[in-house]
DNA sequence: AAAGGAGGTCACTAGGTCAG
DNA sequence: CTGACCTAGTGACCTCCTTT
């Protein structure tokens, strides 16, 4: 999409971790990776046919970080390879997924996955939420305490109830639920 | 937008919501926004550059309400720009869009986004019907309840056939489908 | 030479799947 | 039963064509 980029991307007003490639602080997502400003140049000089002169003098291994990065392109621009930068168009924001992941899914804090029935949701609680208003009957979970669990990436299995309510509580829409995509379609892959 | 204005833009007998800078009662489309006849010609005797003189004594977040509009021009010039109010020609009628976004889909009644295959639709119920007619087999799409679900913006996808029987009540046209654009390049080019 | 509709694109999600 | 991963769509936005 053109620059449709405005959509989600551009809330991306939050820190990134550090460079994969030397550790230092990152600027962004550049090339498709988190990297600083330095490696990112790096890289761009290196794709145009530059790396073909770099040579590794010990053995391809050397380590890469803040003090060490200038010492040897070869295993530098290696890291930068296996870190995910590539050379191509659009790799200058995160994939989505990314975004996502920093953002704490509604439930149960984990890191979310995307909108899931209008909230922001991880896979778990998406399923979870699925499957209760689809093959259950939500109002038949108990709560064994006193319906006051709480609900973290580490407890969300220990209560169907309490995780239920949260999912409540966090707009999570239960409509308009999509029928059985292949029923209504009624699939026969014979034919 | 010569003035083939007669078209579709004559259809304009509607309501127009509120002043897009004050909130009162607006009289119609102006300069670009719907707008009130107080803030039209405040934006256009601003336009000539008089709007060099405005200063906002506090912190040029004025809230602009009817009440307040009078008290800071330059915040409510500033709200006039804001809306999307231009100097330039042609402002005086809503974009074709803006008209359509007030008729309903023919299918699912929300906002339609112009006249598809024969019928005023929004873009999610156009790109359904294509889709269903090139590449799928609508004849195929089965209703898990007796034929008769409601079609809205929010159940739409519930129900491929009964969208579709809409689609078809909807006097939507299946015909001519247009080759497209590479099957046509190739037939050009053939010859 | 502009309007506007057909068809294309692609970011994004609902629902399915199945190893654990 | 759970949830990471996958597939099949969806629809907002875009491009290009026809028509006026």
């Amino acid at each position: 999409m053109s620059d449709g980029n405005a959509t989600l991307l551009s809330f991306t007003g939050e820190k990134f971790e550090p460079c994969k490639v030397c550790g230092e602080p990152s600027s962004g997502w550049h090339c498709g990776a988190v990297t600083c400003e330095a490696c990112k140049k790096f890289f761009l000089r290196s794709i145009n046919g530059e790396d073909a002169k770099y040579k590794c003098i010990r053995n391809q291994d050397c380590v890469i970080v803040r003090t060490t990065r200038t010492q040897c392109q070869f295993c530098r621009f290696q890291k930068c390879k296996e870190v995910g930068m590539t050379n191509s168009e659009n790799t200058n924001n995160p994939p989505v997924a990314e975004i996502f992941k920093r953002f704490p899914c509604a439930v149960c804090k984990a890191p979310s996955s995307g909108i899931h029935f209008g909230a922001i949701t991880c896979e778990g609680c998406k399923g979870f939420f699925r499957r209760s208003i689809k093959e259950r009957a939500p109002e038949r979970y108990r709560c064994m305490e006193n319906g006051t669990c709480e609900i973290s990436a580490a407890t969300r299995n220990m209560c169907r109830y309490c995780r239920f309510q949260k999912c409540l509580k966090a707009k999570i829409k239960s409509l308009p639920i999509r029928l059985n995509f292949k029923e209504n379609l009624y699939l026969n892959t014979k034919r």
